[in-house]
This record gives structure tokens, sequence and C-alpha cells, in this order.
DNA sequence: TTTAGTGGCGACAACTAATGTCGCTTACTG
DNA sequence: CAGTAAGCGACATTAGTTGTCGCCACTAAA
């Protein structure tokens, strides 16, 4: 081939998307970083041919032109998404739904679009759509994600990628809104709630913020005061956010009674590799297995209520003797009212 | 831009991904049929050039020759994919780790691979990897997914999307392994777990198959059998899978009473817009929204044992009465033994 | 208002690449 | 062994691309 399609291909690759541009000059020096040394005059023409074919623009701007990708540009890809792949896109799009936040889908969006694209061509002569074919389900309550605004995580994330600080107004949950200067050292996410982890001003103690409770969000470019050797990890586990993520220095046998339905879904989704199932009778089964001692546990084994009896380890059993006096002590002095 | 640069880039588009392979007649064809009309010489001309500059190869097959892009070919976007896009693929890759089967994501490796490496050139100078900034915790257990070919995914998701009937293999749960002739009508992924929902050879009765079952699926050029009006939705909702999906026509006001932190928590991530949070003393709150009256409600509920009293509706109440004494009731006997 | 600097753009001739055609060769088919 | 389909080299023609130059528009500092 040519050096002239492939540099074309190249340019494309190398403007930005809308918010952002770039001049002619910056995109000359790229291309010649990349050996494709080239007249000014050539370049003006590529963009100007390009701008036929495909959605980039440059701002009629005066002082410093520039050009870019349109903001509704859709994803090109090479190669196309595949039908498989699209499928599970919209798989994991509906599943995503309910689990993350909303703006953090809104960052994937034309991938979804492209799949959604790509599935309604293949079917076009048909009514039956694609949500009709693919359903998620799942266990957990859907719970209303608290909104972001678009702009405020993008500047977050970019603060976070580029290590810079970030000037913030920021709304705490009692208080008035007061202003930040926050150096970001990382993100968690807790079901559909994403919590900025940083330092303030000079200072060395970590803490969280709420994307959603931030009223403005500004880069600056002023690099990051270093927080010697924080480990993000290190920090999760120390219980700062209620519960520490799993650790497989706290592993333990687990062993359950429980009845038939919830058995045979244990033999389909097994607990740990090594779990085994014992038929007692028709309707009792028991299920061994070694799993983490976590919070998230005790939330499961929770969840069944009384189809499931914790036998070991016998610390557990006791936590559900306790929890289970606690209970019936709750509603029968509740009925009695 | 001259005609040739830009019908380059769409035969780039045209042309399939490893496994499936096009002629240079079909190429031809299809490029024809988008208004590139050409003679065969200059295709072949492209077609060779390109492959000095993309992963694209032809197999030396001499029955009929075909082009396509290599397997390990890696994806290439216009647009460039964003930073903060990187990020939240991050984000969902970690999340969806513990959620979806490992071969739904495998599908979605080839956009994984492209964040991370786009996060990885933006830090190359650093050591700090960017999982390291990132995390996400929720309250599920994790559980293991049963494994299921990649191969045996493709077949069925194809025969979905073409709605032809595959050949399988299938191990059901105690019986010994079955052929089978599948209808397919849909996918319903529950947790973890990927079933098949379709019907068998010519009759009518639908059935659930888990794809992690299949030994063997084998895409025949065979249609479906259509079943009249099926509906996955309706068919859900009939209980199939042991719970139907939410409802807007189940709503109920749910008021509860718990204490401070879970009363925090759910103002940051709501039940309902018409949530409201009554305080009553530091320690108790009340809590009322209208929400649907699911399964995945209860296990929610349950899930924080004697932290949450149910207060209304009655009905709700009164089922919560009845598990604490049924609870009560499985420890206080078993503990006497 | 002038002046220097920057960048866009039209024109043009030299150059390079792309195109269709032809004919030869190879491989498979019946 | 003929027939068909496809790849490939060669070649003249056509079309597109390139660097250069000069002109103009705009901006910022004098």
């Amino acid at each position: 081939m040519n050096d002239a399609c492939f540099r074309k291909i190249q340019t494309l690759r190398l403007l930005p998307k809308a918010p952002a541009r770039k001049s002619v000059s910056t995109l000359l020096e790229e291309l010649s970083g990349r050996g494709f040394v080239i007249d000014r005059r050539s370049l003006q023409r590529d963009l100007k041919s390009l701008a036929n074919l495909f959605p980039i623009e440059n701002d009629g701007n005066k002082d410093i032109p520039g050009w870019y990708w349109r903001r509704d540009a859709q994803k090109l890809e090479l190669p196309e998404m595949e039908p498989t792949v699209a499928l599970s896109f919209q798989m994991v799009k509906t599943h995503l739904k309910k689990f993350m936040p909303p703006s953090v889908l809104s960052e994937l969006s034309p991938y979804f679009s492209n799949a959604d694209k790509l599935l309604g061509n293949l079917k076009q002569n048909e009514l039956s759509s694609w949500s009709d074919k693919v359903a998620t389900i799942n266990r957990s309550q859907p719970l209303i994600a608290p909104k972001i605004e678009n702009e405020i995580l993008s500047v977050i994330y970019l603060a976070l990628l580029s290590e810079t600080q970030i000037k913030t107004h920021y709304q705490p949950k009692l208080e008035e809104p007061r202003d930040y200067t926050i150096n970001p050292l990382g993100i968690v996410i807790v079901d559909q709630v994403i919590y900025l982890v940083g330092t303030l001003w000079k200072y060395q103690d970590v803490r969280q913020f709420a994307l959603h409770r931030f009223i403005k969000a500004e880069n600056t470019q002023t690099s990051n005061i270093q927080t010697s050797s924080f480990s993000l990890k290190d920090y999760i586990d120390g219980g700062q956010f209620h519960f520490p993520i799993e650790d497989s220095n706290k592993k333990m046998v687990l062993k359950i009674r429980t009845n038939k339905w919830i058995a045979n879904h244990l033999e389909e989704v097994k607990l740990s590799e090594n779990q085994s199932i014992l038929k007692l009778d028709d309707e009792i089964y028991e299920v061994t297995a070694s799993v983490d001692n976590t919070q998230q546990l005790r939330w499961w084994l929770n969840g069944f209520g009384a189809d499931i009896e914790v036998l070991e380890p016998t610390f557990l059993r006791q936590e559900f003797i306790n929890a289970s006096q606690a209970l019936s002590k709750l509603y029968s002095i509740n009925q009695k009212e």
C-alpha cells in the first residue's frame, strides 16, 4: 500500500474526540514522530478530504485552529464487532444496569450502541428485537444509584490518571458545602456508589469522597502530593468501607444443611472448587466447602433464612444462633405491642 | 479523498475475523453493493498491499482462497478509546469477573486489553499499575461459575442469532448424556449460569438447558421450528427460574426500622425515588419506600438479619415473623442435640 | 495603525500510485 | 484431458499526490 492511505488512517487515530482538539502543527509533529515526514500542505489537504468521509471537523477558530472527531461520531472498529461479541455486550449491558453507576455506563455507550446496531442489522427483516431473546436475572435487590455529572466524573478520572490535584466544591452529608483541594489516590465502587479516596491539601490522612456529592470539580495542572506507600487494597482491608475484600488468609471450612433446591443450585455454581454435597434424604442435603470468612458470606447465608442451617465452623454457627435469637426477640417483642 | 483510500478502509471493515474467511469474489460483490465498482485485479492488489500493514492473511487454500483478520489481530478503533472510557472498562472488568461467566468475558477481552494497553501507555514511566487504583466491592458472595467451552458458546449464540436449529450432545443432571436437536428461543443468565431456552425437535414444550452441560454443539443450517407466540419474559415470569423478574404491577409500600449505618447507606443508594427516612433516635431509623414485591427484596432484607425489622406491609411482616420462628426452631432444636 | 509571525489556501508542474486489460499459469472438476 | 475459476506479472493510461510558491486573513505586540 502506498504511504498516503496508511498515513491517513494514522491521522484519523491521532485525532482526539470532541471536547479536545489538535492543531495541524501538533499533528504534523506527531506524524513525523511516527515516520511520516510530510509537508504541512499535504496534511491540510488530507484533513480536508477526510472531513468529507468521516465525522471530523475543525473549529473555525482563528487563533489556534484545531481538528477533532465530532462528539456524536460513532465508533468505527477494525475488525468489525463479531455478532457473538455484540450479544455479549447486550448481556453485559442489561446486567450492569443494576450494578454499575449510570455515569460509568454512559462512558461505554458507544460500544453498546455499536452492538445494538449490529444486532439490528442482522435482524432487520424481523420484528423480534434482541432484548426479547436475552434476559438476566440476579439475586440482588435493585437500588437506585446516585447521579453523577458526567463532567465531574471525567475530571476526577483524568486527575487520577495524570496524578494531579483537583479543586472541588463538595457537599458533605450533614454540613455546609466546602472547598477542597484533593490529591486523588484511588477509586472504589461499593455497590453502586463511587468513592474517591485521597488526601486533602498537603495533609497525609486519607479520606473518602462520594462522587455524587461533588458539586464542582476542576483539574489543576499541579501534580499530586505523594502519600508515601499508600496501598488501596490495604486501605480497604483496614475496614474503611465497613467490610474487607476477600482475603485468602481467612479460609475456613463451611458445612451447611439445606434443602434440595439450594443444593441443586450449588451444584451448578459452586462455593469452592473442593465443595462436596451429601444427600441425607430427598429433602435434606449437607454441603461442605472451604470459603473465605467474610461479611459477604454472612449476607449470603442470611439471605436464605431458615433454608440454610450453618453446622460448622462452630463460631459461625454460634453467630447464627445468636442472630436467630435476636431476630425472634425483635419480632416477638414488637408483636405484643 | 480519492476513492482508493476510502475503499481500502471499507475493505478492511468487510473482512471477517479469523475462523471465518471471505473470497475475493464475495468481497468484490459486497464492495460493488456499496458503490465501489472495481476490477477484480484491483481488489487483489488492495488486499496484498493491506496485508503488509495490517494483520490480515489469506489461507493458501487452493480451493476457495479466503482472506481474514488474523485471530490475534488487535482491535483498531476510530476514534481511539478515551482514557476515561478505558478506566470504565477496567472497573467493569473487575466487577464482571464475579458476576458473569468467564466465557462471556473472553468474548470481550479485545476491548479490555485495548483499555489496559491505553492505560499502560499513559503510565509507562511509572510502576503503579491501574489495578492498584481501582477497586470494586460488593455485597454478594463469590461463587465459582461453571466453565463453558468458547466454541459451544459461539455455536449457540450464532444459532440464536440466525434462528437455526442446533444438534447437541447434552449431559442432563442425573441421567446419561443424550443427543438433542434444539430450536433456540432465548438465553437467560441466572447469577453466573447461562441457560438456553428452547424446544426439542418438532415439539412445542419449552425446556431449559444449562450451557455448561453441553458436551457438543453443532450448527445446522436448518431453520428453526417456530414456536408460536413465545415470549421469554412471560416464560420467566411464569416462575420457570424460581423467581419472576421485577414487575411494576407488584408495587407495595415497604416500611422498615433499622440502625444508623444502614439508614446512612440507604440515603446514598435509595430503594425508590420516593423513599423517606425518619430518625427516631440516634440509633433507630424508619425507612419508607415503594418497592416491587419480589423474591430479591426478601433476600435483601434477610441479608441484614436482625438489623432490619419489617413493619409494613402486614403480610410481609407476617412472613418475617414466621421466618424468624422457623429459624429459631431450627437452631434451638438442633442445639439440644 | 503598523509590523512581524502564523497558518490557511489556490495554483502548478513533477511525480507517484491506481486502474483496466491482456495473457500466462495453477489448481481443481468432471 | 478439456473446462472453469482464480491468481499474478506486465504495461500503457489515467488519476491522485506532493512540494513549492505566492497571496491573503488573522493575531498580537509595537
